[in-house]
DNA sequence: CTCCATGGTATCCTCTTTGATACTGAGTAT
DNA sequence: ATACTCAGTATCAAAGAGGATACCATGGAG
């Protein structure tokens, strides 16, 4: 659109400095489950180790690249481990460590909580028209 | 280097079938709240309503245009509502909806699980099995 | 009068994420 | 010999999230 010059280009501007919070557990945590497919990874996981073409048929339409790539991330975040097992085919099985079946309840609250507002937007609230 | 040379590649088919709409509940959870700052605003909301430069203040560094996108994906979400008072200089409240509330066991889980496992790496993924 | 605070918009730009597609390598089945 | 399997890699391209910066409107303070 029109690009405005008014001139006076000697305002000075505001530098706010800003307190860091130590609330950044959430924004951590988030980082590491936050991927577009890692929750449902993680998810199907919660029931047992799996090899990655099963992660893969379970998970739908993910490429493999973008699979090897959010595995690899979850493994170096220390949420599940990589076993290979020297033999032809390959067979590569991932498995939940501890770090990461302790977010049971985070996974299993997100299921339900997605289940119940954000597929189901029948009852809820009426907040949606 | 986990070089398990077992030998046995045997197939512990242990999933036979998945449903693909249940699982998405999880991914679509992580939608709403997988924003980079949307867990903190969210977090912050819980203790009570707050305007548009308290938010800004407390999540730190976040630039005013991101903020108010990440407001507003949250508004569409149907997780807080966005209050406008007329008054000058301008006053604009966020609160939390009921869908929004809902949401206090998954932050309050992502920010224990984030305190415990990736603010202090206390060796959590140590499992000897 | 000018300056300031609030809660935004408007552009432009970079960096990351994700996807599509093709290719590899060793043993096994045919 | 050839195809097939699994679990990847290697490139290239597209999309989008987030950031930097500038601008706006209003009314009160000085």
């Amino acid at each position: 659109m029109e690009d405005r010059n008014t001139g006076a280009p000697g305002r000075a501007q505001r530098f706010t400095s800003y307190s860091h919070s130590k609330n950044c557990a959430v924004e951590s945590a988030l980082e590491v489950i936050g991927g577009k497919w890692k929750g449902v990874i993680l998810f199907h996981l919660l029931s047992g180790e799996m090899r990655f073409s099963e992660i893969r048929r379970a998970v739908g339409a993910i490429t493999q690249r973008t699979l090897t790539k959010q595995l690899r991330e979850l493994e170096a975040d220390g949420v599940l481990t990589r076993t290979v097992y020297p033999v032809v085919p390959p067979k590569v099985e991932y498995r939940l460590t501890e770090k990461g079946e302790a977010l049971t309840p985070i996974l299993t609250g997100l299921r339900a909580w997605g289940l119940r507002y954000t597929l189901s937007e029948t009852d809820a609230t009426g907040e949606e028209a």
